[in-house]
DNA sequence: CTATCAACTTAGAACCGTAGTT
DNA sequence: AACTACGGTTCTAAGTTGATAG
């Protein structure tokens, strides 16, 4: 497994291993063979693991990593200034400038940087994240306020006092005890044993000797807690919109920092504050108290010359840095996991625009490399390497079914894998070639699904399974991420495992927008868009829990439902009294009425009466409770309750009434038909209904399809959100509708960027009867330089470039991101920017060059493209990646 | 090497405000 | 006009990844 081994042919590394060793992590290649397909000729196979040294990278999980490290909160600051900064290219503590660049903050007046466009910027690579930093600092969470002595934790049956100190941490408890949090058994003892430290080093309790969890009784502050939440919800709106001002003005000042001279916005500025750890899934240290971070476990990042915000009174920083490799401006270490938490830029942020940026480019140029790796895999499939099978197999699971790579996890996490964690008990095998994937994945997230595969793939999950190994094991034992990433990079520097989940989304997102068509309202284009979004978070495994309310709200439906095809037949019953003849001529029309059982029936018109009555009744409730509001005297409010009390009567008769003819009705099936109600008026009615209980199933069908898939996340961090915003375009559905208004803000580049005609592919063109794809690359110096003038295709040169035999260099203007055409090259940088001036979208493009560099070598085609925009460029790829590509010519 | 860690992205839950009913 | 279901926002946990320490 080691990295040599890829690097040289099979061949030549297994005469190596061969001579070395007598046993080696070699397949037999015989068993692709489907007579004894997976299992091993030679007994002394290579596929035992009794061999020590032949690299399973370790045995799983039975070595107890000393996880002593111990969480701790360090009290010395400068433990951490001993520690050397992690980052190669952070080699010297110095904060690096562009040489040109003097760092300069501008005044807050020049409020020019609303439109301030990075996207259009030269460089957007390089170690230096920012030039200056200026901030305020971050919030803390509000100093803890003791209860009221009248409510208290009863221990034992009696009420007790608590240190403050305690009865906060008791109070984390008591708001939860209701949740599944507080249910907990773990979640229980975690937090039990953190309260019982609290308690004895404040002091303990005066009160009695507190020691067992299940003789404390929370519900006396759990109801504090809902009547204070209850009291601020009752706050008149003028009163809370006076506290939110308030608030918000307190915070304006730590919600911007200035970056590079910009105002740009800080994400999470407030400290977190502190409460009981909420671990996800089954994880051992959920409920554990999480502390009060105080000023002085935060270290702060900013400008060597920037002032330093003051800490709160009476405390100081825990240090000062002035790293600016780094995005983030506050950090501190938490207690319960150990972990570092960062203050950062918010998501609007130039900063991690550019980020996202690179990232949705980077899955973009996968595209070209995602042929040659999938026949790759496909061979590797059968390598006699181990491996490379476990490799190829791996890969295979990432890319096709959007794996998450699967690190591996200490024993103080919940226990979630990933590709390369995936244990013997998490795939079941169906012969011939069907697998059960059944396991936690993320946030503890059920991953079940059960699949047909390549046939080979089958063929090696069989081999991974195969005895001794038993459930507990890895299935995948010589790799692990770093390894599965470095074969990436070997295609493309920048690949990683991720990177498939990205290109993988958003591929699927264009290919299901390329099914829809462009008719019906905006809503229900919308609805298919959200269909479409809706495949990627399938491929995504992006789910949530089935939320409380959904079953019964569900049902609502259904019984609305059944209640409007109630009254629907009692209309067509109606039709029929008036008129006998009708059911002869339409028989169709009428038949539906045999299909309402007369128990169904019953329990329908019971229901809607009850419900009729409850109406009712809440009503009486509410005017009740709003005349108590009303400021009037004594003897007024007396009198307006008996008219209310009177009023009601009167509506319950009326009710009663209702019951009677209703139940009437439905025994003798006559009904009592008002003078207007024709049999034209009956039609039109029985049609409305018919129309509404139509809407009302699609909007339960909606409300099932999305009840446990969670769109959010693919469309935040997954679907290219140019491809959203074709959609927009070509579509004409506004922006608004696909993206909120801070999506919008996170998105600004891809608003700006992309037209109707964006892509994920990267131009086709047709080059001398040869139809190639075009990669994007990064310029370098030399050709940011050339200049072109004209939008049509230039020239073509031949030209030698570095590494490759032969380059036609073609230059060419193109309109607005590329244009995918099949047939015609020059179809793909064609006219049209004329048009583009108008939309508004935007300018900027318009001064973009593009750059096209195909590589020709022997029979086959090396591509590459480059983008230039106006000397700089845009991409962040290297040239390393530039791979053969066979025509299809 | 291997284990660990910093720094970043991705994730669902909790919370909150409001649009759309009834 | 009140209520409530819902969408949007906030919060912070849980991943990935690449560098580095030992």
């Amino acid at each position: 497994m080691s990295s040599s081994d890829e690097e040289t042919p099979l061949a030549t590394v297994r005469r190596k291993k061969l001579v070395s060793k007598h046993k080696t992590s070699t397949l037999e290649s015989e068993d692709d063979s489907d007579s004894n397909d997976g299992k091993i000729k030679t007994p002394t196979t290579s596929l035992s693991e009794e061999e020590a040294d032949d690299v399973p990278l370790k045995k799983r999980k039975i070595v107890t990593k000393t996880s002593v490290k111990k969480a701790t909160v360090k009290k010395e600051p400068s433990s951490q200034v001993a520690k050397a900064p992690r980052k190669r290219k952070a080699k010297s503590e110095e904060p690096k400038f562009k040489k040109d660049e003097t760092p300069k903050i501008k005044t807050e007046d020049e409020e020019e940087e609303e439109s301030y466009k990075w996207w259009e910027e030269q460089d957007l690579n390089g170690e230096v994240v920012w030039n200056t930093l200026e901030h305020n600092g971050v919030i803390f969470p509000p100093e803890y306020e003791p209860l009221p002595s009248k409510v208290k934790l009863i221990y034992d049956g009696k009420p007790v006092s608590l240190p403050p100190a305690a009865e906060e941490v008791a109070g984390f408890f008591a708001a939860l005890i209701e949740s599944d949090h507080g249910k907990n058994p773990v979640f229980q003892k975690n937090f039990f044993a953190d309260f019982l430290e609290v308690l004895n080093e404040n002091g303990g309790c005066p009160d009695a000797k507190i020691t067992d969890f299940n003789k404390c009784d929370f519900s006396k502050m759990f109801d504090y807690f809902q009547k204070q939440k209850e009291e601020k919800k009752a706050l008149s709106p003028q009163e809370k919109k006076r506290i939110k001002q308030e608030k918000d003005q307190m915070e304006e000042k730590y919600k911007f920092c200035y970056l590079n001279g910009r105002k740009e916005q800080v994400g999470n500025f407030r400290v977190e504050p502190p409460g009981l750890f909420r671990g996800r899934g089954a994880h051992p240290k959920t409920g554990k108290l999480k502390k009060r971070v105080q000023p002085e476990d935060i270290t702060l990042n900013l400008s060597k010359d920037a002032p330093v915000p003051p800490a709160p009174e009476g405390h100081t920083w825990g240090e000062i840095k002035h790293d600016n490799t780094v995005a983030w401006l506050a950090m501190w270490r938490e207690n319960v996991l150990g972990s570092v938490k960062y203050v950062r830029f918010a998501q609007n942020s130039s900063l991690k625009g550019i980020s996202d940026f690179k990232k949705f480019e980077k899955a973009r140029e996968l595209k070209n490399y995602i042929d040659a790796i999938r026949k790759d895999y496909q061979s590797k499939l059968r390598s006699e390497l181990m491996i490379d099978r476990q490799l190829s197999t791996a890969t295979y699971l990432i890319d096709i079914f959007a794996l998450r790579a699967g690190g591996e996890k200490s024993e103080d996490e919940a226990d979630t894998v990933g590709c390369c964690s995936l244990r013997y008990e998490h795939i079941f095998l169906k012969p011939p070639n069907t697998v059960v994937f059944d396991f936690l994945g993320k946030d503890s997230i059920r991953f079940y699904q059960e699949v047909e595969v390549d046939p080979q793939v089958f063929k090696n999950l069989r081999i991974f399974k195969k005895s001794p190994k038993k459930p507990g094991d890895n299935l995948f034992d010589r790799i692990d991420p770093s390894v599965v990433n470095k074969y990436f990079q070997s295609y493309l520097p920048g690949l990683t495992a991720k990177v498939f989940r990205t290109y993988n989304a958003s591929k699927t997102m264009q290919d299901q927008i390329d099914l829809i068509k462009n008719e019906g309202t905006v809503n229900e284009k919308v609805v298919n868009f959200n269909a479409a979004n809706r495949t990627v978070a399938t491929l995504c495994n992006h789910q949530r829990t089935v939320s409380k309310t959904h079953e019964a709200g569900v049902q609502k439906i259904n019984e609305r439902i059944e209640e409007m095809f109630w009254k629907k037949i009692i209309a067509k019953r109606m039709i029929l009294q008036l008129d006998k003849a009708l059911k002869k001529k339409d028989p169709a029309y009428f038949r539906e009425i045999d299909d309402l059982n007369k128990e169904t029936e019953q329990q329908v018109m019971e229901r809607f009466l009850d419900k009729e009555k409850e109406k009712l009744e809440k009503k009486y409730e509410r005017d009740l409770l709003k005349l108590g509001y009303e400021e009037i005297s004594k003897d007024e409010k007396k009198k307006r309750k008996d008219e209310l009390a009177a009023e009601h009567k009167e509506r319950l008769e009326k009710h009663k009434e209702l019951v009677k003819t209703t139940k009437q009705e439905f025994k003798t099936q006559k009904y009592e038909i008002k003078a207007s109600q024709t049999v034209e008026k009956l039609q039109q009615q029985v049609e409305k209904i018919e129309l509404r209980i139509k809407n009302t199933s699609l909007q339960l069908k909606d409300k099932e399809d999305n009840s446990q898939v969670a769109l959010s996340t693919s469309k935040i961090n997954y679907i290219d959100p140019r491809l959203t915003v074709m959609f927009s375009k070509k579509f004409d559905v506004p922006i608004e509708k696909l993206f909120t208004k801070t999506l919008r803000e996170k998105f600004a580049w891809a608003i700006d960027s992309a037209d109707e005609n964006w892509r994920l592919e990267l131009l086709q063109i047709e080059v001398a009867g040869l139809e190639v794809t075009v990669g994007l690359f990064q310029t370098s110096g030399e050709v940011s330089s050339v200049s072109i003038t004209s939008w049509r295709l230039l020239l073509v040169l031949l030209l030698s470039w570095s590494g490759l035999d032969l380059l036609l260099l073609v230059l060419g203007w193109l309109r607005r991101g590329s244009k995918h055409t099949r047939d015609s090259g020059t179809d793909g940088v064609s006219d049209s920017r004329t048009d583009s001036d108008t939309s508004g979208g935007g300018g900027h493009l318009r001064e973009q060059t593009w750059l096209l560099l195909l590589g020709l070598h022997r029979a086959a085609v090396r591509v590459v493209l480059g983008r230039c925009s106006h000397g700089g460029c845009l991409s962040g790829v290297g040239w390393g990646g530039s791979w053969s590509w066979s025509s299809s010519g």
